[in-house]
DNA sequence: CATTTCTTTCAAAAAATTTTGAAAGTTTAG
DNA sequence: CTAAACTTTCAAAATTTTTTGAAAGAAATG
């Protein structure tokens, strides 16, 4: 095979993950062009490979930018803008991870905290809301906390997690 | 607060948590609306409810059954159709992340194998390529298996891991 | 087996999201 | 200060996704 191809390859899929994950197509393009890229690539650079336009190219590399995944790099003597992503793959998640949580599951446990607050009665619909709404509460602290760790532990200690022996 | 309020909130909540996951909204929030129902409804229930369409509804539905998360069930001299969902919050985990690992993980990493095939040779364009991918080819293994442990294992083997005093 | 009840399908419509590109804004160089 | 180089913005267009609803299909009833 020909780097040309598995880079289409590569940059297609990650499009494709990146759909089925909310993340629009072309924030994730971007994203695993910038990945494979040995040099850092202009605005320019990207709107060509990946065929878009200047508006869309800007407005995604500022999404990346905001989820701390890409940076803006100077280069000497040039005037334009340069951007490179995060190359560390474990920092990488750990960065998509804490975002997430932060946009996403925080928002689900204030909002638990909240629906925790319904009136207790003697109906089965309430007594059944506050079951359920209780236990996802408990799982989405668990989720929170098991984020935390994750977003503020080394490689090295997650890693050997999962392969501990269990007794 | 009264439960109309505290149901209302929950269930778009849920939706929005759907959305940026790549869930749609109807789907997520039929999902809610099972998830706090102290008994199985119909897709009449459903549909007025949630005011949506018989179409989507249905569909819905399906998705929710193909994803191994609510299930059909019969209720006696009752010709329709009701439906429950999985009430257990980490059984409810497990499925979710054994099918999207199943839909999502696995595929990527089918094209990591394939784009392994890509030809060495001296430039950096394919010495970086070559790289990265390797890098998320070894996460990605980590990922697979973690989330196998993680839908095979019980509760209490998951929640105990992350409690467990570091050294 | 005809009728009623319920479920599924799917083309068209609606809604949501993404993309474009041109204009406005900013920065740098001379 | 002026012009050129570059970046940002955003309304409109294009695309994608979701929803609708009516018609066709299945299954149960009597």
């Amino acid at each position: 095979m020909k780097l040309p191809e598995a880079r289409e390859q590569f940059i297609q899929a990650w499009g494709a993950l990146g759909t089925s994950w909310g993340i629009n197509k072309a924030m994730a393009q971007i994203q695993a062009l910038l990945l494979i890229a040995p040099e850092p690539l202009s605005t320019e650079d990207i709107m060509e490979q990946l065929n878009i336009s200047r508006g869309n190219a800007n407005m995604n590399i500022r999404a990346l930018i905001d989820w701390g995944i890409v940076h803006k790099v100077y280069k000497a003597g040039e005037r334009k803008d340069f951007f490179t992503s995060e190359k560390d793959i474990w920092e990488l998640a750990r960065q998509v991870a804490g975002e997430r949580k932060r946009r996403e599951l925080d928002p689900v446990l204030k909002m638990l905290d909240q629906v925790a607050k319904v009136e207790e009665d003697q109906s089965k619909e309430v007594k059944e809301f506050k079951k359920v709404t209780r236990e996802i509460e408990k799982f989405s602290h668990k989720a929170a906390s098991t984020l935390d760790m994750f977003v503020k532990a080394d490689q090295h200690w997650f890693l050997g997690l999962f392969t501990r022996k269990r007794k």
